[in-house]
DNA sequence: CATATATTTCGATAAAATTGGAAATATGAA
DNA sequence: TTCATATTTCCAATTTTATCGAAATATATG
């Protein structure tokens, strides 16, 4: 991972709406949630919505796949992993400060 | 952790330079570095710097103690998996769809 | 085709974040 | 006290983001 996607990512979810967005299709997983099914749980206009769909997928935290007249959005969980790995990459310059399993086993 | 918390992380994290000050803080863990040392590495104007590390520290990423005519701040890296524990929340509905030990062995 | 549903794009406005020079504050040393 | 170093605060211009009504696009159905 990349500064400028770290960047992309983490902006993407600092913001009320998108942060609660993200989180339930996380909860939904493979199921996924359409636009629709998002401003009757979180009460926001359509256009709003889809602004911030918009950044979410631009980050890559988003899969979009249509059905029909309906989108779905999934989660990609897999760049949450990547990022918190990115964040503390070598921390403390390697001592085991802070157990961190995925960034000793999975160096990038 | 609440989503205003997080909203304050990720949008002091998602910004170039304080990027780059907090992943060069952490790896130094618990040696820390002064504002005179990011000014150096980094060459951003201090009045800069010092507002950006306000941002990180207010988003309790970084810890800051004087030390005579020093400021060292060093990296709160804890705060990172916590964040990554409070996006995958309740993942899939429960489902182990991503081995996410963390958010398994404490649940908040 | 005509109509209904699902969702996006446009565009103008409002709100928030960033920048950095200059001045101020804090600490230490001569 | 005076000077030097370290760092912050102030502030106003600039840039970036967010908002959402209205119009446009896509798909399905009768």
């Amino acid at each position: 991972m990349k500064n400028k996607d770290a960047i992309t990512v983490l902006l993407a979810l600092g913001h009320e709406s998108r942060l609660n967005v993200f989180r339930l299709i996380v909860q939904r997983g493979d199921v996924g949630l359409t636009p629709g099914d998002l401003v009757e749980k979180l009460g926001i206009p359509n256009a709003t919505l889809s602004f911030h769909l918009k950044e979410l997928v631009n980050a890559d935290l988003l899969v979009v796949e249509r059905q029909s007249r309906h989108l779905i959005y999934r989660p990609n969980a897999q760049l949450v992993e990547a990022l918190s790995d990115f964040l503390l990459d070598n921390c403390c310059g390697g001592k085991s400060c802070i157990p961190n399993k995925s960034s000793i086993a999975s160096s990038k």
